[in-house]
Order: C-alpha cells, then structure tokens, then sequence
DNA sequence: AACGAACTCAACCGCGCTCTC
DNA sequence: AGAGAGCGCGGTTGAGTTCGT
C-alpha cells in the first residue's frame, strides 16, 4: 500500500515559479497566514503542490529572510554548529536568523566543504584530513571520544582531561608540520600553550551550554532519569518528581525543537524542574538556572 | 565569439514523524 | 491500535549562470 501523493500531479506547475505566482502566494499569506499547505493552493488560486508552496514561502518569499553573502562570523557558525549537530541544517539554520535549511545546506556544500577541505580538515568529522603525520599523532595522542576542534594551524582538543598525562608531555604544544597541538582543559577557562589570538578564537567558539543526551547514551542515565522518561507527557502531576526548588531554562526552543509548537517542559516552572522528557528517541532537558 | 565544463541554488522527491480519526 | 493526512527534513536534481579554453 503506497503513500498517496501530496497532490494532483497532472494538474499542477512545477519548476521555476512566475513572479505571480509569487505575488500570489504573498498575497494569500498575508491574509490568510502560514499553514494548511494542503489546501493553500486551492484556496489562494495556484496550480501547485502544498509542498511546493510551503518551499517557495519558506526558502524565498519569506519577509524576514536575509539575502546576500554569507559573512565570515556566519561561516565560522555553521562550521562549529555543523561539528556539533551533523547535516541537521533546520537545527543549524535556527542559529542563524533569515537564512534557510537550504540556502545553508546548499552553502554547506558548494562553499565550505571546499573551504574546509583546502584547510584541510574532513567536513564530515571536523578531523584533519590530508595531512597523514598530523592525523596519526592525534590518532595516538587523543581518545576517540575527545572533541576536536580545527583552528588556523592548531587543533585544539576539548576536555584535556582524558588525555593521558604522558600523551600530553609527548605531544600537546608540539608543532608537526605546522599544526599545533593544545589541550584546553574543560574544567578551566585557561588552555595550557595557548596564545592570545587563539584565546580570542575560542572567545568565538560556540557555547550552547547544552545538555543532550542520545539514545546510545542511555545506560549513563540513572534510574532517576529513567523513570523521569517513563512518565506521562501531560496530567499526571502526582509523577513529577521534584528535583531541585529552582526555576529553569527550557532549551527546546533555542534548539529549535518542537517549532510551532507548545513545548511541554516547562509546565509547573515554579518549584519543580522537569529534568528530562522523552519524544521517543530525542530527549529533551531542561536546565535549572543555577547549575 | 563559441563551446564545453564547472558551479550555483531553487526546486523536487521520498521518507519519517506526529497527529487525528 | 492502526491507517491515513499533513508537515518537515535531508538528499538529490537540473536549469541557469559563470568560467576556462
């Protein structure tokens, strides 16, 4: 049993929109606002597909997008957005205010991967690509699990404290062909060997003051958490467990999550602190202020 | 000037998720 | 509980544009 189409194909336009088209399309939506893609193009007289609607409204006619060259600041946003979130360019592009999923995925892909690459850092995994002395020295030096992150000439390694102490005497602050490495211990705001234009790059690195966990982080979770993921979306109060008497930051939104959408977490904000919920695979948290 | 190659980016496609009935 | 509708996302396509010879 096939899904049905979004539309009536035989009877729709496809390809480059008409310029009313889009005046159309404007002009109902500003009457009418965004939503009910389905029946849009009826209602506002277009021979479209909703979907293709939403995708015109969305990437292009948008009052609020931002057109023109992306900056360097931006550049450098979506380059450590994209080693923390992957190709989850609606998650990027919610950092980003008037630029599109696609127009940064399109950017991703004509632009900075080429970027990247000439740099020679692997887009995918932010790890230096072509340089084979370099990659096998932080192939001995640093545990897979450490975060890397790429920097002019140097590679700064996050969380220095799993790096082994001899590791660290061995190699950290040694320069192989040009890249330098450093260790930025995450307990402190200090790096060790770390020089003042490099600190002023870290100034920029991202900090989204996250905490997300992932299904194949489940077994850290503790029995606390667990039932707090066990426990019903909406109602039943009685099974909210009181954690800390603190307020809280939800941190669905500024992630992006649940656009257009109430976001439950941060029901009973006074006292009680809904630590973790659970949308089959994605957990959701929500910070207390004061951690 | 002409042609093909390379590049860009708007638009499309198909899948997965959520919601409703 | 399960099927279908609707929406959003990420990957891909292809027409238009720019570049190189």
């Amino acid at each position: 049993m096939g899904r049905s189409p979004c539309c009536e194909k035989q009877h729709t336009n496809k390809g480059a929109w008409t310029k009313e088209e889009d005046q159309r399309l404007i002009n109902y939506i500003k009457t009418n606002g965004e939503g009910c893609w389905r029946s849009l193009p009826k209602a506002a007289g277009l021979l479209r597909c909703g979907k293709s609607c939403r995708l015109r409204w969305i990437n292009y006619l948008r009052p609020d997008l931002k057109r023109g060259n992306f900056t360097e600041q931006e550049d450098d946003l979506i380059i450590n957005l994209h080693n923390l979130l992957g190709n989850k360019w609606s998650l990027i592009a919610a950092r980003l205010p008037g630029r599109t999923d696609n127009e940064i995925k399109n950017y991703w892909n004509t632009h900075i991967k080429r970027k990247l690459y000439n740099r020679g850092v692997d887009p995918q995994t932010h790890r230096p690509l072509n340089d084979a002395t370099v990659s096998a020295t932080i192939a001995t030096a640093v545990p897979p699990q450490a975060q890397i992150i790429t920097s002019h000439n140097n590679i700064i390694i996050k969380d220095a404290s799993i790096v082994s102490n001899s590791n660290k005497d061995n190699y950290v602050n040694t320069k192989i062909n040009g890249t330098k490495l450093v260790c930025e211990d995450s307990n402190s705001n200090s790096s060790s060997g770390v020089s003042s234009d490099q600190e002023a790059y870290q100034h920029q690195q991202l900090n989204l003051d996250l905490s997300i966990g992932l299904p194949s982080s489940r077994p850290q979770i503790n029995t606390h958490s667990l039932k707090l993921l066990q426990q019903p979306q909406d109602g039943d109060e009685q099974q909210e467990t009181k954690v800390a008497p603190s307020h809280g930051v939800c941190l669905c939104y500024s992630l992006g999550f649940l656009r257009n959408k109430v976001c439950c977490c941060n029901r009973d904000i006074g006292n009680t602190v809904t630590t973790a919920v659970t949308d089959n695979n994605m957990y959701r948290f929500y910070r207390p202020m004061n951690i």
